[in-house]
DNA sequence: TTGACATAGCCGCATATGCAGGTATATTAG
DNA sequence: CTAATATACCTGCATATGCGGCTATGTCAA
């Protein structure tokens, strides 16, 4: 059994995917100054309160050097507040600003325009049963030998 | 209808599932010192013969900026040939080297390692319709007003 | 022919991604 | 208590991503 590689690969399939939303998302938040990344990060801060950087990434399904990073603008932006971790001072804690909750909330309107822009092209009710199926990929269990 | 952001939105829950299987297909794909982005793009070149950047990057689904970035390793690894275009000199035409060929070959085996493990972890029939749903979502006209 | 417009690819800028290997702190075995 | 180990995060490296605006080339109409 031979599998041409470029056409059933999934996992270009899934970053073409990705890219082609990714970009239509960015372009309807680019008036709030976020982007998807970002909005995720500050989204999920609001939802779950401080979290260190280690949880936040898992949270993310991020390498945690990566959200190390990516936290770099939202902090020098003032949108997000880094601290030291009181119980263990190896750690740091994120925690959503007053400033970046308000931003959030302006991007919101944006973000929900995009959803909807999806939703309409895409099929509501395919787009929620895509959402369920990306959650079953993130959480399958995957170990490289 | 209020809609929580990070919970139920498809750009993210698409990003994370991207992130998470190109970190198992890279780990399967590093022997080959190859990266899923560039085994996408040898075999993409493998398969529909010589294309400019514009051609190459709309069947990957990708903006042409990335990809003409993106091919400057494979080009300095010599596994590319970059051409001048002969009947219209603003494009490029890029080929596969013997050198690139053979190197896609011997990567071939770490990729159809990868996509078996995903097959295995993740249920080879629900593979097959994760692809042409990534295929059709990534065909979805979405047009920013 | 030549001027207006379109197209292919480029560069600068900023962010996104993750591996290897390092430091500092915490935890735990002896 | 201390040495071994584990953990949280960081740095350096390399690649990935796409926008805005640029140059060079091509096309087409006046």
């Amino acid at each position: 059994m031979t599998l041409a590689p470029p056409e059933f690969c999934t996992c270009l399939a899934l970053r073409q995917a990705a890219r082609h939303v990714s970009q239509f998302y960015d372009q309807h938040l680019a008036p709030s100054g976020l982007r998807i990344t970002q909005f995720s990060i500050l989204a999920k801060l609001k939802a779950r309160g401080p979290l260190t950087i280690n949880s936040l990434a898992e949270a993310l399904v991020m390498d945690p050097t990566t959200l190390g990073r990516n936290i770099l603008p939202l902090q020098r932006d003032g949108l997000i507040a880094v601290v030291r971790g009181v119980g263990d001072r190896r750690s740091k804690e994120l925690r959503l600003t007053d400033i970046g909750l308000e931003r959030l909330n302006e991007a919101w309107k944006y973000w929900a325009a995009a959803q909807a822009g999806f939703d309409a092209a895409f099929g509501s009710r395919q787009d929620s049963e895509l959402r369920t199926l990306m959650r079953t990929v993130a959480s399958t269990e995957l170990v490289a030998e």
